[in-house]
DNA sequence: TCGGTTTTGGAGTTGTTAGTCCAATCTACA
DNA sequence: TGTAGATTGGACTAACAACTCCAAAACCGA
């Protein structure tokens, strides 16, 4: 998943210079957005000269959808070890402080660096919203996958729907970053996705027909 | 709270003039974000030259204060209705409904004005987040106190939180209506808000120490 | 009516920035 | 080793966009 459209032939030194644009750009996408970085700024910070980078990228744009491509792998990446065992709640509040820490670390500043991008550019660059929701898809994929597991083995109700609450999950993390962003405090970020989790949880351990426990 | 910082004296016919700039604003910008939006558009959608722009706004960052202010007006004016009276299921379900309505009747397009907007210039206008938070509180505000009517009269358990309930209430919308606006259908949004009033939905109608009945 | 203040017109300025161009230099591979 | 193609340097351009400026006109209270 590294190339994107059908590239030329590309060297393996042109592929890391194109490889150091992307990530200076990815960077600096995510701590000014994309129309406070200019191409100037990216130059500088990778190193390379103006025709370098337009020798990469046809435009600006191209370059942006190729931040996407990038920022997609790096959040599957940070995440994998817990997406891909999203069936227990032991994973998932484990998955949460994670997240809660990563978030902290950067002093709750840039948000979610797909969904920040997304809301600059979705209207902005229509044509990208394909390719923003490809990074969406592939992490809810990862949320989902162990939420149908959880069903599948019959851990949660029989009338849950494991696929409605992958994206209600990733939802509450979505715009409990974006609280979380504007208020510098985790705060928000961990109240979504614990009411989101104690619902999950709600819906497993079924005690008698129509009444489950709840609770931490 | 019209009016922001000490303006000057304004005349009738200047603050429509004023009200005029904002409104024009508002509208751009929620079409195509800040950087998206240049003051000659401005300009032009409000029927206003250079420098009358320049004498109700000091510079674009003024009048993007204001935006905010004007979204979170209009936010707050268009659930008024619904915000005093969350203190319900069935108003919640209501307000749910016209939520997704209002975001269908966009298109799914452009998101939560306040969120994208937040999104786009959290970290580029730092100061502007004191206003982004103010608007978001508020809102938070008139989803809060329903909940901590409910929470009073016992009509939720006792160990819920309605603060905490509150905040990843917004967060749920939040989030919905941003991967809403990139997938072009209120499916997210949907899930996410039924998933949370679900969830708060559990929390009533205590049956037993420690068990509680849920569904739909 | 008068004087001060607010409001308006619109040309102009200044800085910025995405994107171009052409020649020079490397690199892979036959 | 020769050469076509890939990579690089860096000056240049053309457009754009935020903001300024100086009067002129409208307004308002006395």
């Amino acid at each position: 998943m590294k190339t994107y459209s059908a590239e030329r032939k590309l060297t393996p030194k042109g592929l890391a210079t194109r490889e150091r644009i992307v990530e200076a750009a990815a960077q600096l996408v995510h701590e000014r957005g994309v129309a406070g970085t200019t191409t100037e700024e990216v130059r500088y910070a990778a190193g390379v000269s103006s025709s370098q980078l337009y020798h990469y990228f046809k435009d600006k744009m191209l370059l942006v959808r190729a931040v996407i491509e990038y920022q997609t792998d790096a959040i599957i990446g940070a995440q994998a070890e817990f997406l891909d065992n999203l069936d227990n709640m032991e994973s998932m509040r484990r998955w949460r402080d994670r997240l809660v820490r990563i978030s902290r670390g950067a002093g709750c500043a840039g948000g979610c660096p797909l969904g920040s991008l997304s809301s600059e550019i979705a209207e902005v660059f229509p044509e990208l919203r394909i390719d923003l929701n490809r990074g969406f898809t592939r992490w809810e994929g990862g949320i989902r996958s162990g939420l149908r597991a959880m069903h599948a083995r019959g851990e949660l109700r029989k009338d849950a729907d494991p696929d409605r609450l992958a994206t209600a999950l990733l939802a509450a993390v979505q715009g409990g970053l974006l609280l979380t962003q504007i208020r510098r405090n985790t705060k928000p970020l961990e109240s979504a996705i614990d009411a989101m989790l104690d619902y999950i949880e709600s819906l497993t351990r079924v005690r008698a027909k129509g009444t489950v426990r709840v609770g931490h």
